[in-house]
DNA sequence: CCTAGTAACTTTCACATTGAAAGTGACTTT
DNA sequence: AAAGTCACTTTCAATGTGAAAGTTACTAGG
């Protein structure tokens, strides 16, 4: 989609048309948190993303420019993919989704800074 | 969706089983910024949410507990919608989002607090 | 009484997206 | 030569989306 074709002027509404579907933001957080670079690892997540679906979000988060894809590797050519400053500056948003999961969902929280995760809880 | 089937214990994964899509976090912008109540009223908003997406969100919502559908008049009957406490709590995670897009993808910013919404940037 | 209008959905159906699984191509390792 | 790895791509049945029309329950006007 390009930027022309929003579906409004709505900031809220633009960020959807970009981010706002089930596995997006969940490529963005393991580019972010959880060091995954290559196509493998991403894949490897606890939400097990079908490939297809993976590839197609890492082409629109590239096209977005909020990731690229560089090659790190030859013979065997190997990809890795890493935030732009642009994509780097979702954290807030992660941030915020993840704050209002854990509080109201029963999820585990993980910090960014320490880089340890809180187990999720159980009761309400 | 059942708390049971969530995709895993991450609370942004958990977030986005409840929230993460298209069209219902406009619903909830429309409630919890644009004082609209009733189906019809949510019908219009700018983006235009097809009637049977509109009702299933709303139904999902509602499941969730993040809002309430009340009759609000008898003969005919007619219902309001409105955020609960727990609706009522996304509003700093609308808030990223809304300032995401408003500096990423040019849209217009809209002030909860004084009501007052500032035109979509054209430029970068 | 009949017709038009309104609100709140629901139904229909063609089309698009998803996701499980298998396949491909370019290599390296055994 | 055979097996393995990575990074995808293809296939296809199932599911979801969305435009449009239909339904129900009323009120208001002629």
């Amino acid at each position: 989609m390009a930027k022309q074709d929003f579906r409004s002027a709505c900031s809220i509404a633009r960020t959807l048309d970009v981010v706002g579907d089930k596995w997006t933001l969940l490529v963005v957080r393991d580019l972010m948190w959880h060091g995954k670079r290559t196509f493998q690892a991403l894949q490897d997540s606890a939400e097990r993303v079908p490939s297809n679906i993976l590839a197609e979000r890492l082409k629109r988060l590239a096209e977005w420019g909020l990731l690229r894809r560089e090659v790190y590797q030859q013979r065997p050519t190997r990809y890795a993919y890493h935030l732009t400053d642009e994509g780097k500056s979702l954290e807030p948003v992660l941030m915020q989704i993840m704050t209002w999961g854990h509080k109201h969902l029963g999820g585990g929280r993980f910090d960014p800074k320490s880089g340890r995760s809180f187990a999720a809880r159980t009761g309400p």
